[in-house]
DNA sequence: ATTTGTGAATCGGTTCACAGCG
DNA sequence: CGCTGTGAACCGATTCACAAAT
């Protein structure tokens, strides 16, 4: 394989394939195949190999994959040989929880500043970090080099927030306010959005009950449900 | 269109055409075209036609589309005209902070019990409701009527609490804790994992401030940084 | 004997473009 | 005339299946 550009669904699934080889290495495994890979990340042996294929020819043929090597040249190319700054704008329920959240600094994202409007608020303690004045995001955000923004606004609040990120010449940003964000086209947004996740649960878990419904013939009562196959 | 089976992509974007439409009645609008609500869901107007042909026709030609009833149906088709009880497993800084979400309310989804396996944790008040034994899942659980499970776990406490849930006859559940999981093919599961998103967003600024160094022919440094189109 | 790497076939989803209807 | 609803064309991603490598 040559030639650049990794289709986009592979960029998405690069991050889980570095978590499966880190538990891999974990248990003292040296070589994996795409087998192996496919089983610990959760997906398809041919998905495994098509994606690895795009990144290089690092596999042996007969053997597999060197586990340490496949986690360094998946670093390189997610970009995570360098760690990146981050502040979180919105320091409520979810933002402080984000500002505690172990799991980032294990992945190289160094949580850096923690702002939010409310005066209450600011001057606060939240983990290391004291919560800081929205106020001076432009300010600080170019003193400590944060490069990506986490908005755990209100929905109302998160297009400001958005905006004055950009202004700041953040590039990246992370939206869990339940809304849709303008940005230019030159920053990357990604939304996590915790509603609509349980949302399309509820689309399927109604058609499982339909189902079953007609399946057994009578109206369904909590009391008859069973598990089925545990 | 007649026929069952809403395409999967179409599915995961009808919460969004719901939140986008719930915006659209706060201001009033009776009506909206396939337009307008592309602009307000983030989409493109192609996109919202098709997905609401799968429902049905519920549009006027020349007009567009009713704002109240397509709620209506898009709710009754994501099955979110009853409510639906969840359990968060989990109550860390994470499972503390959904237990505190509004917004899960606001959309018909009630967390009904807490679980920790932690003696120190059972007992607390979270909100409105005690952190229960996660021995007692099962009971609770068949009790309560609860029908979405939230693994808000540790990696490596996430499989058992998974299993439980799914022995407790739970056949929806949604995963925040980074691991993979295993379940019945009876049984939902979605994801969602904070720093793999971030990830995602470390690679396409990677190849950012890679490219802008080969167009500015210099090394970037955080001052020389600004944004382009604010 | 295995397991990769990859063309070719396939699938699902998106976009186009316009006929059909209000 | 405006906007929906939808076949048709297109595009990206997945899966298949096997030749190539060790």
């Amino acid at each position: 394989m040559r030639e650049r550009a990794i289709p986009e669904a592979t960029v998405a699934r690069l991050p889980l394939y570095l978590r499966a080889l880190y538990d891999l290495t974990e248990r003292g495994q040296q070589t994996v195949s795409s087998e192996g890979l496919a089983d610990a990340a959760g997906v398809n042996s041919a998905k495994v190999r098509k994606d690895l294929s795009y990144l290089g020819s690092y596999g042996t043929r007969g053997v597999g994959y060197d586990v340490e090597y496949l986690i360094y040249q998946i670093k390189r190319e997610l970009g995570l040989t360098q760690d990146w700054n981050c502040a979180i704008v919105g320091i409520g329920n979810l933002g402080r929880a984000l500002a505690n959240y172990k799991g980032f600094g294990e992945r190289g994202f160094r949580v850096g500043a923690l702002f939010d409007i409310d005066p209450e608020k600011i001057g606060e303690r939240v983990g290391e970090l004291a919560v800081e004045d929205f106020d001076d995001l432009e300010r600080i955000v170019k003193e400590r080099q944060v490069m990506i923004g986490i908005i755990a606004t209100t929905a109302q609040a998160a297009q400001a927030a958005c905006d004055r990120l950009v202004a700041a010449g953040v590039k990246s940003i992370l939206n869990f306010a339940p809304t849709v964000l303008q940005v230019p086209d030159s920053v990357s947004l990604r939304k996590v959005d915790l509603s609509i996740e349980l949302q399309i649960l509820s689309f399927y878990e109604q058609r499982k009950v339909a189902l079953d419904s007609i399946r057994g013939g009578k109206r369904l009562t909590a009391s008859a449900s069973r598990s089925t196959r545990p």
